[in-house]
DNA sequence: TTGTACGCGTTATCAA
DNA sequence: TTGATAACGCGTACAA
C-alpha cells in the first residue's frame, strides 16, 4: 500500500485543524474563501485523494450499488448493466459487478459480500438454480434497497422491473397459432425462475383460449443456455412423426440459437418443416440465416429503470414496492413463416448502432 | 441505514471481548474451540454480517479491483470483463466496474473515484479520445497496481496485456494482397490510441514489404464504433472509380459492420466489388449475410491476463512491467472472396456455447 | 487463551 | 469562522 496523504496532513502543512480542511474540500459553508482556496490549492498539491473508505465508515453509506448478473453474455445483461451504469452514474453511484454463472451458490456468495461491503442497494437478475428465498428475505427485512430485473421473486416485499413475460408469451404464441400451426412445442425455462413460470403460462393460456390441447409431450422444461435448447429441441424430434412439433416457442433466443441448430442436424428446414420463435431479441437474432422471430426485450430501458427504482429506494424518495412492467413488441422474421418482405438482415437500423 | 450487529455487540453478548469475537469468526489461532463454536454459533443467530468498510480502513485494502472500459458493447468486452471476474472472483477479489462511454473526461473521473475507493488494483482500456497521460502516470507513481488490456499506454512503466496488433494488421493485409488485390484501404482507428496506431502501422509494414504503394488517399482515419466505419467509407467510395479500393482492412468489426453498410447502400458487391476484413472476430462477424473474414482477439483470454497481471502486482509475486502479448488467429470468411468452403455459419462450434 | 488500548481517515457535534 | 473530541467498526500489538 502506498502511502497516502491525509486531511491530517494538508492541516498540519497549513498550520490548521483537520476539521477546516474538510469543510473546504467538501464545499461546507463556513469556511472563509481564503481559507478554502489556500487547501485546495494545498490539497492539489500535495495529490490528496480523499478516502472513499473512511468517509463510508461515518457516514454509513458506500455510494456503490450491488450487481448481480447470472451471465456476461453478449446481449441481454451488457445492454441492462449499460442502462444501470448511466443512471447510477449520473446519481454519483458506482457499480460492484458480480455475476453467479447461474449458480446459486455462486450468487448468495455475491449477496453476502455485497452486503459486507455495505453497498447502498441491490440489483439482481436470479440465477436459474435459485432454490430458496431466505436470502432475498433477510435482506429485504434488513431494509437493504433491492431491487429485481428480468428474473424476479414476488410476493416478498420486493421490487421489480421486467417485461410481461406473460403477455409476451401469449402474442409469441397467438401469432404461431394464427399462421397456423397446429402443434406448437414449448421449450421452458426451469419452473423455478420467473420468466420460466410466466411464459410458460402465458403459451399455456393462449393455447386454451384457440381451443387448442396442451399436451405435455410438447413442452420440455430446459435452462436459458444453448445448449439447453439444443438439448431439448433434440427430445421433440425424437418423437413419432404424427406427434412432432410444426412450430416451436423457445424461452429465449439463446434456447432458440440451440434449437435451430438441432433442428438443422435433423435436416429439417426452417420454417417449412418447423417453425420457430424465441424471445429476447438476442443482438444475433436478426443475423441467423433465417432470422429469428422473438419478443423483444428493451434491456437498456430494464436497467434504467431497475437503477431508478434502487436509487429512489436508496434516498428515501420512494418505500413502495413496484412491479414495474415495460413492454415488449413481436419481431416478426423468417424463422416463423410469415410472409413479411425481409429486408436484409444486415444490421439493420433497429440493432446496434444505426449509422445514419 | 439500517441497524447493523457489531462484533462488539455480538461479544455483549455472549460477555466476552471484541477480540475474541473477531479471532473466532476470521478463523484465528488462539480460540478456544467452545468459544470459537459458541461465537460463530451467536453470529448466525443474530445476522452479523462484518463490515468490510470498517476492515477496509485497518487493513487498507479493499478486495476490489477497479475495471475501466471503454464501452459495454455486445461482444468484445463483456469477454473480457467474465475474465477477469473468473480470475478475480476465485483470487477474492471484486470488482468496481465503470465505463468511459470512449470519454476522457469520464475516465479521468472513473480514475479518480476508483483511486478514492482505494481498490487495490485497477484494469483498464482506454478511451478513444485520450488525450494525455498524466493521470495513468500519476497512478502509477504512486504505486496503484495497474494493468492495461487492449488499448495500452506504454513506456509510461504501466503493464498491459494485448494481442500483436501490429502483426495481426500484418496478417490480414497479407491475406488481402495474396489474394490479388492491389488496392487495399484501410479504415483506422485514431491514432491515439495503441490499437490505432499498431493496426495501421501493421497495414502499412506489409504493403511496403511486398512492393505495394502506401496511398493516403486509401487511409482513413476513423473512430471504433459502427458508424465511424460507416462514414469512412462512404469517403471512400467518393474516390474516383480508378482510385477506388478493391478491398477494405477495418480497425475492428464494428467498424467493418458500418463499412459494408456503406457498401451496400451504394450497391457495390461483397467481396466481388469490394472485400473487407475485419479484426476482433465479434459474435455478429460469422453471422452476416456475408460472412466477415476478421482477426479473432480471444478476450476471454486477455481479460484472465489482465486480472492474473494485477492480483500479481498486489500479492507482490511481481513487480516487473509485463507485456503480455496473446496471440490472434485469421479467421477467413466470405467477405475476403477466398475459396473457403463456406459452412452455415449459423452457430458453429467456436462461438458462443458450443452445443455438443 | 483472552483482553485492553490504540489506530485506520474521515465526518458530526459542540464548544470557542 | 474555526477547532477539539468523539464516533464509525474493525484489526494490531501487546499485556494479562
Amino acid at each position: 500500500m502506498s502511502k497516502r496523504v491525509t486531511a491530517k496532513e494538508i492541516a498540519e502543512e497549513l498550520g490548521i485543524s483537520m476539521m477546516t480542511v474538510s469543510r473546504a474540500l467538501n464545499n461546507r459553508p463556513n469556511v472563509k474563501e481564503e481559507t478554502r482556496k489556500k487547501v485546495i490549492e494545498t490539497a492539489a498539491r500535495m495529490g490528496y485523494s480523499p478516502n472513499h473508505v473512511a468517509r463510508s465508515l461515518v457516514k454509513q453509506k458506500t455510494e456503490t450499488l450491488g450487481v448481480v448478473v447470472p451471465k456476461i453474455t453478449h446481449s441481454f445483461f451488457p445492454e441492462v448493466i449499460r442502462g444501470i451504469e448511466e443512471i447510477s452514474y449520473s446519481s454519483g453511484y458506482h457499480l460492484i459487478l458480480t455475476h453467479s454463472a447461474e449458480d446459486f451458490e455462486q450468487e448468495k456468495d455475491a449477496l453476502q459480500t455485497l452486503e459486507s461491503k455495505r453497498v447502498d442497494g441491490i440489483l439482481i437478475s436470479t440465477a436459474q438454480t435459485v432454490e430458496d428465498y431466505d436470502i432475498y428475505e433477510r435482506l429485504a427485512k434488513l431494509g437493504v434497497p433491492m431491487v429485481f430485473f428480468d428474473r424476479c421473486v414476488f410476493n416478498i416485499g420486493v421490487s421489480c422491473v421486467t417485461v410481461d413475460d406473460e403477455r409476451g408469451a401469449r402474442r409469441m404464441t397467438r401469432h404461431l397459432i394464427e399462421h397456423g400451426y397446429q402443434r406448437i412445442a414449448h421449450i421452458s425455462g426451469p419452473s423455478r425462475v420467473s420468466i420460466g413460470r410466466y411464459r410458460l403460462s402465458g403459451y399455456r393460456k393462449e393455447l386454451e383460449e384457440h381451443g387448442l390441447p396442451y399436451d405435455e409431450s410438447l413442452v420440455v422444461e430446459a435452462g436459458f443456455q444453448e445448449e439447453d435448447g439444443y438439448e431439448a429441441m433434440k427430445r421433440l424430434l425424437a418423437l413419432p412423426d404424427t406427434r412432432r412439433p410444426d412450430a416451436v416457442f423457445a424461452v429465449n433466443d439463446a434456447s432458440a440459437f440451440g434449437a435451430i441448430k438441432a433442428i438443422k442436424e435433423a435436416n429439417f428446414r426452417i420454417p417449412d418443416d418447423i417453425a420457430i420463435g424465441g424471445f429476447t431479441d438476442d443482438i444475433r437474432a436478426e443475423l441467423l440465416e433465417v432470422p429469428l422471430t422473438t419478443i423483444r426485450q428493451p434491456a437498456y430501458e430494464i436497467g434504467k429503470k431497475a437503477a431508478q427504482q434502487v436509487i429512489e429506494l436508496i434516498e428515501g424518495k420512494s418505500n413502495t414496492v413496484n412491479e414495474i412492467i415495460v413492454q415488449t413488441e413481436l419481431v416478426i422474421r423468417r424463422s416463423c413463416g410469415c410472409d413479411v418482405e425481409s429486408q436484409s438482415p444486415l444490421l439493420s437500423e433497429s440493432s446496434a448502432v444505426g449509422a445514419k
